[in-house]
DNA sequence: GACGGAACGT
DNA sequence: ACGTTCCGTC
């Protein structure tokens, strides 16, 4: 193993952000378990040591700027181990992320990229701490606007303890995604710098992450889950700790965190009061002893699914199977076939080299000849006509769509409301200077959690879930109920633990 | 510089 | 899956 490698930026005790476990598991890291280039950019891009490297472009949502490329991809290399790294190669991944849509390139602009925040908002488990905390973007993307509402309490960051306050940071996180599938078929259709607000393109995006949810089976199919990415919501301004980040205060100590992602600047316009968790494997009720499920919390998290359906444009699919539940305002009930089924687009494997390839260097010494070979398969991406969505609710989506466009506030908001406005445009936080303690540039890096996890009771998604489940079925998951849970975590913990909280403090040698 | 195909690695 | 490495093309 590289675990030598372990570069590592430095956890930074106090002054370094640190953020929850699972970010930095499995679920946030799909395939190759570590971190994901977005991630790292978007960790980068809320630290302060690296706005001379990497920073938000100003007037423009999600948008950033490499400055630095070759620092860039050197912190990259650094992160991946993979001392040849440079911008070459780190564009070239970047690039893969355009059809994923998580990125796109703002053209004409020299190393500037722009995320496609709302295309990776994915809701969650919002029953966690929804009214209580909230949750307010720190180094968030620039906003148009310049109304600086935000205003951030002084932040009693330490409690670099285990004391673990899974409420904080519940609110904003953002979990990696399993995303794919998505045929980027259409990218090159679509304008060049085709907003966000694509609505089709949108609902495509996240049907994607979506519908490896849903199919999931509402959080609960183990081990195959595809992992989710959320952004980071912020609920109610006011609460944050800290100005520069929604998880200063999480549990786990002492850890740079890729996902503490900004608020991207599509969510900086959700009037969502909802938080959002991580997947559903880690999922606190998986995970933590402070959450705990009731109906009402239920009633609201559908609520929320419903709003963002809405706010959104996204698909229906979007719905977690709770087909029990009703989201009234939206009378948009999902059955948990339609939110099951979905299709997926084909997109046949590349005509790939390997053929002609062999050809040619069979033939090397008869250069010119004959390419008469191979009869290249046609690179046509396929793609369903239909999107198969419950027709019906997405009318109703579309509809209210058109009646509050994007950044509109839903009616459905509630008590959001009465703040009024506070998500109408959220201003860039404008860090200060920002004493983020650390001199050091390294900034990331994940030391290992601690075993947060006292085998919590998989409660409450499961439980709904027990409900709709045949009885046998049922049983059997309750009897495997916890051996799973622990299984779970223990696995997510070791995916990290290639040596421990210490070994990641080499890095910083090297600048 | 940006793009994207292809092969390969983990 | 998610890059990494190469590379040809624009």
């Amino acid at each position: 193993m590289k675990a030598g490698c372990s570069i590592v930026e430095k956890p930074e005790g106090g002054g370094g952000y640190q953020f929850p476990d699972w970010a930095y598991k499995t679920e946030s890291s799909p395939g190759s378990r570590q971190i994901q280039l977005w991630h790292f950019i978007l960790e980068l891009l809320q630290k302060e040591e690296f706005r001379h490297v990497i920073a938000w472009q100003q007037g423009e949502y999600g948008e950033f700027v490499i400055k630095d490329p070759d620092e860039v991809a050197r912190l990259w290399g650094r992160r991946k181990c993979k001392p040849q790294m440079n911008y070459d190669k780190l564009s070239r991944a970047l690039r893969y992320y355009y059809n994923k849509r998580i990125l796109h390139k703002t053209k004409g602009k020299r190393f500037t990229y722009k995320f496609n925040f709302n295309k990776l908002v994915m809701p969650n488990y919002p029953f966690i701490n929804i009214r209580s905390s909230g949750v307010v973007p720190q180094s968030a993307p620039p906003v148009p606007t310049a109304s600086s509402r935000f205003h951030f309490p002084p932040l009693d960051t330490h409690s670099p303890t285990s004391a673990v306050r899974p409420g904080r940071f519940s609110a904003g996180s953002l979990a990696a995604s399993g995303q794919e599938s998505a045929s980027g078929a259409d990218r090159k259709a679509e304008l060049p710098e085709l907003e966000d607000s694509s609505a089709a393109d949108w609902r495509r995006g996240v049907d994607l992450l979506s519908s490896s949810r849903s199919a999931a089976g509402g959080g609960l199919g183990h081990q195959k889950r595809k992992p989710d990415i959320m952004l980071p919501l912020f609920t109610r301004p006011g609460m944050y700790p800290d100005p520069h980040s929604p998880f200063a205060v999480s549990p786990l100590p002492g850890r740079g965190g890729v996902l503490n992602v900004p608020i991207s600047p599509a969510l900086s316009l959700t009037p969502t009061i909802f938080s959002y968790s991580p997947s559903p494997g880690l999922s606190p009720f998986t995970s933590s002893s402070c959450f705990s499920f009731n109906p009402e919390e239920m009633k609201h998290y559908l609520h929320s699914q419903a709003c963002s359906v809405f706010n959104y444009h996204l698909s229906p699919r979007t719905f977690p199977r709770y087909p029990g539940l009703m989201v009234p305002p939206l009378q948009c009930q999902v059955h948990p076939e339609e939110s099951a089924q979905f299709s997926i687009k084909l997109q046949p494997p590349p005509a790939g080299r390997k053929n002609r390839e062999r050809v040619e260097s069979s033939e090397d010494s008869a250069p010119i000849t004959a390419p008469t070979v191979a009869p290249v398969p046609p690179r046509i991406k396929v793609e369903p006509a239909s999107d198969k969505d419950p027709e019906s609710l997405r009318q109703l989506v579309r509809e209210e769509q058109r009646s509050h466009e994007e950044g509109t506030v839903p009616s459905s908001r509630t008590t959001e409301e009465e703040k009024g406005t506070i998500f109408a445009r959220p201003a860039a936080p404008v860090w200060p200077s920002v004493p983020v303690s650390s001199p050091s540039e390294e900034p990331l890096e994940v030391t290992e959690d601690s075993e947060d996890r006292p085998g919590k009771e998989p409660s409450a998604p499961e439980k709904k879930e027990d409900a709709l489940m045949p009885p046998k079925l049922r049983l059997k998951r309750r009897w495997n109920d916890d051996p799973e849970a622990r299984e779970l975590s223990k696995n997510g913990k070791c995916l990290w633990s290639g040596s421990g909280p210490q070994g990641l403090a080499t890095a910083a040698a090297d600048a």
